[in-house]
DNA sequence: CCTACCGATCGGTAGG
DNA sequence: CCTACCGATCGGTAGG
């Protein structure tokens, strides 16, 4: 799914996505690799012929989404729009990222603690990078008068948790259609609930 | 801090409160119960002469947390004003619950999943009802054309994954104003990002 | 509240 | 990729 075309699956793929899967489920802590060698079909002696250690899967997972979310924030900063049309860019990225791969983005956004050094430090920063740059771009529109004056980290704690909660959706018998969901979503984040007609 | 006034901290207490601190930093798996033990300064051992389990830990602490929710809910329901100025009363209760409380609340969002049955079920029939109480107030606004149309379940989900981020805030140096947090983050939510005027 | 200890399970390795 | 196994640590109990 994250994986380029052409190429098919391999082993370590697989124990990825399976560890994803249990990761999101269980916890990484609470996640055994007797468990996960059971659901890739192998016994856990033999996961250690792909990987390394428990945490060099996190690893794996936390910066295959860090690295994808970065690439997208490269174009959009260097694309062209407006301020609130670069924040609506945005919000459907992540609203798709989740919808689409939600393991791993779950799993990177809630079980990142869990990283050793100088794995720990390396994330973190990146995250601490990522708010930064997405503030700008809400400081930009502000100066613009494009957007209201608000506190530009404030809109970015809500941008980001409002999105990273899409998981108890994605599992809803209900399964939301993901662009009515994105269409919600955008409304309320960019207009507010109010009725102003 | 939760505890009625005048009643001093048993060890008990302590104990819940040294735990909510722990399950907050590190995740309810992967801290154990020497760790524990060592941060309220006795053996591990003795930590049972005051409570039953690691899980019941987990389950008083979830089970404070929904009772104060649920009461404030029911007190919102009961009381007077539209719906615009009940979502924002709820709003700004989950947020100074976030801040003075924090530890305790997040650990009953985010490591609720490893209680047992049948606590477990209990507490998700819990959140389930909450969610759908606040959702029937946004209904009833849309009803009353005090807010506009939009998808009421997906906009109790944005608020309240919202406002569970706030923990990123607490811990930043800027130590941000609660009351400025709430006033900006009500701001945000009920008038949304774009410039009107 | 402590010392001493239990059986179970953990992440991981040796050797083939 | 498996069998066999390691030392460490886990939640929890007995007995005082």
């Amino acid at each position: 799914m994250v994986k380029s075309p052409r190429r098919k699956a391999s082993k370590k793929d697989i124990i990825l996505q399976k560890a994803a899967a249990m990761f999101r489920e269980k916890g990484f802590a609470a996640t055994s690799m007797r468990d996960l060698a059971e659901s890739v079909g192998i016994e856990a002696a033999s996961l250690y012929n792909h990987i390394r250690s428990k945490n060099e899967i996190l690893e794996a997972i936390c910066f295959n989404v860090a690295n994808r979310f970065n690439e997208n924030m490269e174009a959009i900063e260097a694309g062209n729009g407006n301020s609130i049309q670069k924040i609506e860019t945005l919000l459907r990225f992540h609203i798709r990222q989740m919808v689409e791969n939600y393991e791993e983005v779950y799993v990177s956004d809630r079980e990142w603690k869990h990283l050793e050094e100088p794995y720990l430090s390396n994330f973190q920063n990146q995250r601490r990078n990522y708010r930064k740059r997405f503030a700008a771009i809400i400081e930009n529109g502000i100066q613009k008068n494009e957007i209201k004056k608000i506190d530009a980290s404030t809109a970015v704690l809500i941008i980001l948790h409002a999105v990273s909660g899409i998981e108890s959706w994605h599992r809803s018998k209900e399964k939301i259609n993901g662009e009515e969901l994105e269409n919600n979503m955008v409304v309320i984040m960019t207009d507010g609930l109010r009725k102003t007609i």
